[in-house]
DNA sequence: ATGGCAATGTAATGTTATTACATCAATTGC
DNA sequence: GCAATTGATGTAATAACATTACATTGCCAT
């Protein structure tokens, strides 16, 4: 796999999600990236807009909000479809892959002619630590 | 399973989305009740989320946008964890519910003790029609 | 009748995302 | 070298989605 070199923007929002303890919205990022001359919200989406295209962020559909992949090295793109648990309490997300899952939506849509793009699999609820 | 009467505000929000060809976003639903008196966003949200509560509308996470349930009579609760495809040309939602993805997810939340509330399961592409 | 409760009306505000347009920098072809 | 192209950036404005706050209304049980 060939690693695109970040831009200087793409970095520093990929720099902040990496840090982060959990995902953060667009705006959240914004907020800390004004120092670093940050002042619009598109400098944001376009940053994570490129990083989602190399498959080093996620986007949380159900919570609006982003988070660095869990296994960045490799772009998640090599993994399949991916899916997430999200504590509602302390924000933790955990990311994984399952074949089995991914099998049986494939062959659903398969069955139905249907052109899978993206796939969303999003569990909202309480971590382990939280309960 | 004993089916709650409607509020006249629940009644007409569900009937707009029992008519639509596809999923309708909030501000659309206000939009085609302008008529019936409704003025604000909140009559919208506030009938939505009963009709949610109640089982016979779903919300589409990916897209922001709500549609019937397929099967409203029984409550789509009874059914276990509901699952979409999305085409985004014309909009078609199918909504189907699979046990076996089901108990994988319920696996694997299991396994980390992580205590489950609402599981999205979207797909997005494009339908058989539109291909 | 009255106290409690769910639903409603309305305005204002907050949050998330996109459109439009100008500028800048690196690359390519001549 | 230098125009043309392309991708990235800066900035402002606006659109789209959702919630907070507070007043009011209608209904039902005591
Ligand atoms: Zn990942
Ligand atoms: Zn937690
Ligand atoms: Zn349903
Ligand atoms: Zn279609």
């Amino acid at each position: 796999m060939t690693t695109q070199p970040l831009t200087r923007n793409q970095g520093l929002v990929f720099d902040v999600l990496t840090h982060s303890e959990g995902p953060l919205s667009a705006y959240s990022i914004l907020d800390k990236l004004r120092d670093d001359g940050f002042r619009a919200p598109l400098q944001v989406y376009r940053a994570l807009d490129k990083l989602l295209e190399f498959g080093l962020v996620h986007r949380l559909e159900s919570i609006n909000a982003f988070v660095a992949c869990a296994h960045p090295e490799e772009g998640c793109h090599a993994h399949g479809i991916t899916a997430f648990t999200i504590c509602e309490t302390c924000g933790k997300v955990t990311e994984f892959h399952d074949h089995v899952i991914e099998d049986r939506l494939k062959g659903f849509a398969k069955d139905r002619n249907f052109k899978t793009g993206k796939t969303t699999i999003e569990i909202r609820g309480t971590c382990a630590g939280c309960a």
